[in-house]
RNA sequence: CGGAGUGUGGCUCAGUCUGGUAGAGCACCGCGUUCGGGACGCGGGGGUCGCAGGUUCGAAUCCUGCCACUCCGACCA
């Protein structure tokens, strides 16, 4: 992408609006624009990172066996009243009435609509284990939206829904949703941690909060710091295989949120040089709720004897907008995002210092050219903008690469290489930069 | 929902107390000079002062009502 023809609306003041790192990074870079009290437009910059976040999500539930579908967005009433959730979800839920008179509802969740799916196909055991997800917008009318997409009313969220025959084979299915998660997380270079948590108006027993570690986190959390270096299955982690091993490896240690913490537990179970307080963002949550919802809507399959069983549930949820702004506010510098390299926007920002000289314009479009061939997204600014503002611009969006060329440089036959995360400025030759970025 | 605030050009804000021609910086447009870490000169465009009603010769400013947004608390991917 050339800067001239995009559309990036920086800003070189910072809303008043906004009040931690993460919601003021991502308007003064033009990813998102306010519409409504937590309710966002996702500007150019800003869709592309969260797409990027979105195949992440996408690739690791698909390597787990989870299989997509799309839901709307709009529900009807009268299946949440199946349910028996439609009044207790309460003033959180969005309700409107269409022209005529149906009550409908903009989905908080989706447990009842992809009940009613799987009760309306899957009649047999054979068919299970099942675990189907969406990945779509949704609303909670939330008392008080705040911190931009981190907490806002309408936001982005992968939900999957597994089946099964029994609690153990629904353990299973927990589980490798779980190990899915880790690697999630993992791969958009975050730290997060698994924390047992409430299950709340979901239900249920079983259930984690994935917390990931930002310092400007909104909830305190309290774990053992040996977690931080429990390793994460690679992609060729065997989904078929069993997984309890991995996930005791990350339950067995105490790590709690502060609502739930106990600290005799913490004391008792931690020694006092592994205890860490630190500070979170919950960027995902796994449920197990067995037949809460299959019981009540009559979702049953044939089991092997012959007898209507109802399947066991679970259900998972990605804050995908969300994990935007807690990537940010995990990684960031005094002067704007550093992006880890797995959800940046564009792979190398293209510095050209004087646009218009024929020798840095052939640079700059070699460059260009090749880094587009090696798949690494290069976004050129070719703009007319003074130098030190390009350089302003091109931290605070945070690509991981930048690449200076400038007349100087030209003459002696380099560019200027330069890491966002912390690296030196390096004068090299065209063809040895970009061995470089190929790694 | 309880408490506290704020609405003036795209952004940050002054002006409101004490009513009298709507301002500044940045951004934007034109011309020129510049050009290696947010340049400079000259010229220019853009605002029914959140909305409605009221008081007044006259309202951004005073009064009433409404709306939106922000912050603190209780709740959440």
């Amino acid at each position: 992408m050339r800067l001239s023809r995009y559309f990036l609306p920086l800003l070189r003041e910072t809303p008043a609006e906004a009040q931690i790192v993460s919601h003021r990074l991502m308007l003064r870079a033009g990813m998102m624009r306010q519409e409504a009290a937590g309710i966002y437009a996702w500007l150019p910059l800003g869709h592309r990172v969260l797409k990027k976040v979105e195949g992440i999500v996408r690739e690791e539930m698909d390597r787990a066996g989870a299989i997509e579908l799309l839901m709307p967005t709009l529900q009807l009433a009268d299946l949440w009243r199946e349910s028996n959730r439609y009044d207790a979800y309460g003033p959180e839920m969005l309700r409107v009435t269409d022209r005529h008179k149906r009550e409908l509802l903009y989905g908080p969740t989706n447990e009842e609509m992809i009940t009613e799916i799987f009760r309306a196909y899957v009649k047999s055991y054979r068919s299970l284990p099942l675990n189907l997800y969406h990945i779509q917008w949704k609303f909670r009318d939330e008392v008080r939206p705040r911190f931009g997409v981190m907490r806002g009313r309408e936001f982005y969220m992968k939900d999957a829904y597994s089946f099964d025959l029994d609690a153990e084979a629904g353990r299973a299915s927990y589980n490798r949703m779980f190990v899915a998660y880790l690697r999630c997380f993992h791969r958009m270079g975050l730290k997060a941690v698994p924390m047992k948590a409430e299950s709340g108006p979901i239900g249920g027993e079983l259930s984690h909060e994935f917390i990931v570690l930002a310092e400007t986190g909104e909830s305190g959390v309290f774990l053992d710091k040996r977690l931080l270096d429990t390793p994460v299955p690679g992609e060729d982690v065997d989904y078929q295989g069993d997984l309890s091993a991995i996930v005791e490896a990350w339950t067995s240690r105490y790590a709690a949120t502060e609502d739930v913490h106990d600290p005799g537990r913490f004391e008792r179970e931690t020694p006092a040089d592994q205890r860490l307080a630190a500070r979170g963002i919950e960027v995902g949550q796994t449920f197990f709720f067995g037949d809460k919802y299959s019981v009540p809507m009559k979702a049953s399959v044939t089991a092997p004897d012959g007898t209507e069983v109802p399947v066991q549930g679970g259900s998972y949820g990605v804050g995908v907008s969300r994990l935007v702004a807690a990537i940010i506010e995990a990684s960031h510098d005094d002067a704007g995002i550093v992006w880890p390299e797995a959800v940046a926007p564009f792979g190398v920002g293209i510095i050209s210092l004087r646009p218009g000289d024929a020798g840095v314009d052939g640079v700059c479009e070699e460059a260009y050219a090749k880094l587009t061939a090696m798949g690494r997204e290069p976004l050129l600014d070719d703009t007319a903008e003074r130098p030190g503002g390009k350089f302003a611009a091109m931290d605070l969006i945070g690509l991981p690469w930048q690449l200076i060329v400038g007349p100087k440089g030209v003459a002696d036959g380099v560019v200027e290489l330069k890491r966002r995360a912390g690296g030196e400025r390096q004068s090299l030759p065209l063809a040895r930069a970009l061995e470089v970025i190929a790694g």
